[in-house]
DNA sequence: ATTTGTAGAACGGTATACCATTTCAAGCTG
DNA sequence: CAGCTTGAAATGGTATACCGTTCTACAAAT
């Protein structure tokens, strides 16, 4: 739930627009978005807003046709499945080698499970439950662990955004099942050791990838 | 030992310049990319070569100062250990979810073997070795991980240049060693469970990385 | 009805020009 | 001599204009 502060850069302006109506399906999967057209509306030129079509093409939401066009990304039930066989690579390994830092230090992440217990949307819990995971990983020391993580948090979140647009009765109250698998989470942290630490988040990610609702078509 | 052939974009271009002068250390770490000087000597203007710049940064090549200066990355044993987790992280995965493809044709695999036995530098031995990986990953069937491994590939070629310029005293006949441990593979992806592969994946990932001469400053 | 041809619009790639910011060194001040 | 000031040069950010390519829709031909 972050809002940069109107950039100095209008790249990352339109970027951060964009991200958010794509990740928030105002703009349809598969819509193509023409430079020009997205210029004219965001009232900026066309160089910043082909900055912006990169660095979305870097994070998966958008894909580049041979011919240079930038069309929404259309997600796949098998591109799901790509996305958490990654999470089951990365996460785990970065529990392992931020363990020795939490443990004595989870300030951050008691915080983060706080705000989600307090969160009002379905979109503030799943965007809360990320961060959650992302301060794992910044505490793990390895900043190309965390950069490659966060090159696929955008399309994580426009899967789960499509899934939760899609089953509107979306229960809210995942809100005290995931603040309370965080706890147990912290309390390993706490602890036991980092191997121990990489298990239970293996768990984790595998137990909540079992659990969504996967229209495996 | 790619050179593409002059793609039409003059970014590409330009990137594949800089991209090799970077790995073959003709620029060093730390030195300015200027838009302008770059685009003076490449012949082009500066919108190619932002998008190049941009482009090595997403490979880890080149670091956007705050002011937006792009600077030649400097590379620190701490960052070569980060590539290393993440290899061991990425590599035995993708191992096991390419087993069953590669169990049945391993041409490719075959093919750079035998590229690599007739190698005749250091800088080639070292090329196919990366690619010898990376046909594994392309076998994965999963586009995100070979996409992140490759967006390693780079700062790997940088360091493992360094390590062969700073100990002038290369031994070229790694060639048969590298060669050797490849067949194994083969021969384990042939024979073995996805399981043993991914295994087996792990160990000569983890072997060569304790076998490198790491001045570990 | 399907395919092919074609003209015009849409779009991306690039060059160039202008402006704001940063950098850096010369010069001034204490 | 150290530290600060300042101003010119370097550099990046952005806008605009031009050109070639690609796309699309409509028309002609089979």
């Amino acid at each position: 739930m972050k809002i940069p502060p109107s950039s100095k850069r209008r790249a990352d302006h339109a970027s951060a627009v964009l991200r958010s109506r794509i990740i928030d399906g105002e703009v349809e999967p598969g819509v193509l978005l023409a430079e020009s057209a997205v210029a004219l509306e965001l009232g900026v030129s066309r160089v910043p807003v082909r900055e912006a079509l990169f660095a979305l093409e870097r994070d998966g939401l958008v894909d580049f046709s041979e011919s240079g066009r930038a069309y929404v990304t259309t997600l796949s039930s098998h591109d799901f499945k790509e996305l958490y066989a990654l999470r089951l690579a990365l996460e785990p390994l970065g529990a392992r080698l931020a363990a020795p830092r939490l443990r004595e230090n989870a300030a951050a992440l008691e915080c983060n499970i706080q705000a989600t217990r307090k969160a009002e949307t379905i979109k503030d819990v799943t965007c809360l439950d990320l961060d959650f995971h992302e301060l794992i990983l910044e505490a793990s020391d390895n900043s190309r662990l965390l950069k490659l993580w966060r090159s696929l948090r955008g399309e994580l979140e426009l899967w789960l955004g499509q899934l939760h647009r899609k089953h509107q009765a979306n229960q809210l109250d995942t809100r005290n099942g995931t603040a309370g698998a965080h706890e147990e989470i912290i309390r390993c942290f706490r602890n036991a050791t980092p191997k121990a630490c990489e298990q239970l988040t293996r768990q984790h990610v595998q137990g909540w990838r079992e659990w969504l609702p996967i229209s495996d078509k």
